[in-house]
DNA sequence: TTGCTCCTCACGTCACGTGAGGTGGC
DNA sequence: TTGCTCCTCACGTCACGTGAGGTGGC
């Protein structure tokens, strides 16, 4: 039996998967955030699930929080050397040292984003609570208006 | 006895109490969002403590939800007429009508903007989950390193 | 062959950042 | 008078949007 085809997606479709232009993936490829799998024998771009799961993260990163891409290339370089040592792992011969490294910059970088998702969430509790006010003395101006007779 | 004076804020104290740039202010200011409450006779900005209440509304808006200044000043604007109408309430022949139909727009505009933050909210819960997972791999990959000596 | 999508420039835009050069108030 | 802050241009930047003009695969 062959082995199932790779499934790549032109740029087109990748983009609507993601909800992103094709500028936007073409942008990211030229500031090193995003290079397609692969390519046509034409030249066009190709790209795999897991390229839209890597553009997923980049738009979460960039649309919840507000991360700029060198920050976003920085975090996912980190994720990329980290998986790459895991891929080694089962090689003799590796450093549990070097690895215990990696987790530790993967584990604080974490922490990070946990810490700044916390603090935008207070921060939209605290606005909702706002416009909750607001809607409350909404309907008192309205009642304060007079008794519409119905 | 003197009314007490109306503790007006030099452009850069204003800035400062809001967090943002001189230029940020005076850009505002350009796109008619924010303008100073007064001048001083030299032709610099003064602007009140309502002014900075304003200025922290547009950010509290652009910041955690995105918003572009272009719908941040038809939503201010809004909120001004209404503040108009209602200093005008007092007065004798006023319309009713006109007020209501203001205060649906206002509270249209709030549901709209609660709609907005609780998506937003519900995402970034989305986000903190997925990173809790994360975190749980990181752990369970260092058990697996091997225990550490001691 | 005809559309449709793809390609690479390259200029435009939004929300500011950052000097350049000069004026005004403790 | 000396700093410090203010003023108005005006060019730079980041993350794309938007054609311009041409090539490639069902």
């Amino acid at each position: 039996m062959t082995t199932t085809e790779p499934e790549l997606l032109r740029i087109g479709q990748a983009a609507e998967a993601a909800g992103v232009s094709t500028r936007t993936l073409r942008y990211y490829e030229q500031r090193g955030l995003l290079r397609p799998s692969g390519h046509s024998p034409g030249g066009e771009r190709r790209y795999s699930a897991a390229d839209i799961e890597r553009l997923r993260t980049i738009r979460q990163l960039v649309d919840q929080l507000g991360t700029d891409l060198d920050t976003v290339r920085a975090l996912l370089d980190a994720e990329d050397r980290l998986a790459g040592i895991r891929a080694e792992y089962r090689k003799p011969g590796q450093s549990p040292a070097r690895q215990e490294q990696l987790l530790d910059e993967a584990e604080s970088m974490n922490a990070a984003l946990r810490a700044q998702v916390a603090t935008r969430i207070a921060a939209l509790a605290a606005l909702q609570t706002y416009l909750e006010e607001r809607a409350a003395r909404y309907v008192a101006a309205r009642d304060e208006l007079g008794p519409r007779s119905e």
